[in-house]
DNA sequence: TCCGATACCTCGCCTCACGAGGTATGGTGC
DNA sequence: GCACCATACCTCGTGAGGCGAGGTATCGGA
């Protein structure tokens, strides 16, 4: 699978796998990857930036906490988080309607 | 809906819309936009370079007509084409269920 | 005669996914 | 104790590609 059908779509990956618990970096990396069933393995140089932008927009907000003496920094859905969320949704339903119309 | 979201997916779509018949760029542009239901209203400038890099990549092949003193390019598919579409076809349905399946 | 639709093109910008490289800790096996 | 892997964070540079802007030309209708 190339690399750029992913482009527009990671944010509404990420937003969607902070949705009904917070979570870090890396372990959002292995959500993503097991709910995908394998098929998402994004690499950190791909997801840490992501959530900097996710977090620069107000999408997200970050915690540093220290569990059993690891830094970790957690982050959480805002309310405009939860927001864009459901309309990326939405866009991801017209845009998947759309191709598949196309593909048919 | 963001522009990067078509990023990858573009080819699959310039492609099954040259599958059973051939056509020129502006013709395309059209049919894309007919048939994902006003979705795709491609701007030509991402069309038509999209058209010479699959023709530079062998999966369409050009030839000039001259239909009522206008000049038009048209493409058919390769067999190369044929196969490359079958395989985005693919790559789509598994992208499209792993997106499915963390948006769910 | 003007204008919109048709029909082609190129150039440069911008976004963003990712590979590569870097740092540091915890646990497991030898 | 030490190597090694997983965990956990980061940044920088590269490259791909969609698109806006701008250019050319023809045809048909108001």
């Amino acid at each position: 699978m190339k690399a750029e059908v992913l482009k527009g779509h990671l944010d509404a990956l990420v937003l969607a796998a902070l949705e009904h618990e917070p979570a870090h970096g890396y372990a959002i990396i292995q959500r993503l990857r097991r709910r995908s069933d394998d098929i998402f393995r994004l690499p950190e140089g791909t997801v840490y930036p992501a959530l900097h932008r996710l977090e620069r927009d107000g999408l997200v907000k970050s915690r540093w906490t220290a569990a059993s003496g690891r830094r970790r920094r957690v982050y959480r859905l805002t309310r405009a988080g939860e927001e864009a969320l459901a309309v990326r949704r939405l866009e991801w339903r017209t845009f998947s309607r759309a191709v598949e119309a196309v593909l048919a």
